[in-house]
DNA sequence: ACTCGGTCCTGAAGGC
DNA sequence: TGCCTTCAGGACCGAG
């Protein structure tokens, strides 16, 4: 569910937190999520200044002044709560141990700037999550990252570089939008709400998108990613509000999980369509 | 070089 | 009420 608006909604949230703060403890539940974390984690992680949180596709990337970055991928279900110090009890916080929930499995203990600490708390039940380390130098060499398409709200996402991805592709365009390489951080659902936009067939040939179509296709995926982070802003200052808990918020989809629901722009029940496993939502009318 | 299907994981939802 | 099946899906891997 995390595509690329959700985790910067997230990395928005962790950033005043892990910004500028040191991991004084981190606490490992299990030795592995999706993959087996890397060797002595926590001690690599221990005593390291956070030099800033950034985004990459759906990773969170920290720059660690020990020279590596901590990688985060939340899957599906990872999510992060963030606990504070009471602020009657400076330096103390309301448990002196960190309690753990069901399916908490890391706990980054963090000493901030201005001498306050915090409890980042992460939880994912179906553990498709995971964190890796690798050395800052070469991150965009690191496995993870090389081969990366572009990162689709920045200049690097081309009409040049994204019809270039598009033209050697005879699989479903629907297909090519969730292959990272050809644009980074497009899940499920952006893709069908990208294709919608667009008003393209999710069953089209990725290389028949091209010319007008794939200008259009372009600016419909920058759209619905700027305006679910724009969504994501605002459920924020919500969830800051309330629990500490960072993630998921309800975006208004056009298509996606609707089906047999109408079209919004021409009430033709919306489609359902099984691709590479994956259900497309699509308007079998307006989009060609 | 690309495409496709299977795999991981667990909770929610629906059928009987 | 309870058991069972199905579905959700990002990244990866092996086969074609």
């Amino acid at each position: 569910m995390p595509e690329l608006p959700e985790v910067e909604t997230v990395r928005r949230g962790l950033a005043p937190v892990m910004e500028g703060a040191t991991f004084s403890r981190v606490r490992l539940k299990r030795k592995d999520l999706r993959f087996a974390l890397p060797k002595s984690f926590a001690k690599r992680l221990e005593g390291a200044h956070i030099l800033s949180l950034s985004r990459r596709g759906k990773y969170m990337n920290a720059a660690l002044s020990t020279g590596e970055t901590l990688i985060m991928h939340l899957g599906m279900t990872g999510r992060f709560t963030i606990e504070e110090e009471t602020a009657s009890a400076p330096g103390r916080f309301h448990h002196e141990v960190a309690q753990l929930e069901k399916h908490d499995h890391v706990v980054f203990e963090v000493a901030r700037r201005d001498g306050r600490s915090a409890r980042i708390f992460y939880n994912d039940a179906r553990r498709f999550g995971f964190m890796d380390l690798s050395p800052t130098g070469a991150l965009d060499q690191s496995r993870h990252f090389a081969g990366m398409g572009p990162e689709p709200l920045s200049e690097g996402f081309t009409e040049t570089s994204f019809n270039a991805a598009l033209k050697k592709r005879s699989a479903p365009i629907k297909a090519a939008l969730l292959d990272q390489r050809v644009v980074a951080g497009v899940g499920n659902i952006y893709a069908c709400e990208a294709l919608f936009r667009a008003k393209i067939s999710p069953r089209r040939k990725a290389s028949s998108v091209a010319g007008v179509r794939a200008r259009r296709l372009r600016l419909a995926v920058i759209a619905v990613l700027e305006e679910a982070i724009e969504a994501g802003g605002s459920t924020l200052r919500d969830f800051a509000a309330s629990d500490g808990a960072l993630g998921y918020f309800q975006h208004n989809f056009k298509v996606y999980g609707r089906e047999a629901e109408p079209c919004p722009i021409c009430k033709t029940p919306v489609k359902r369509l099984e691709q590479a496993g994956r259900s497309t939502f699509f308007c079998g009318v307006c989009q060609r």
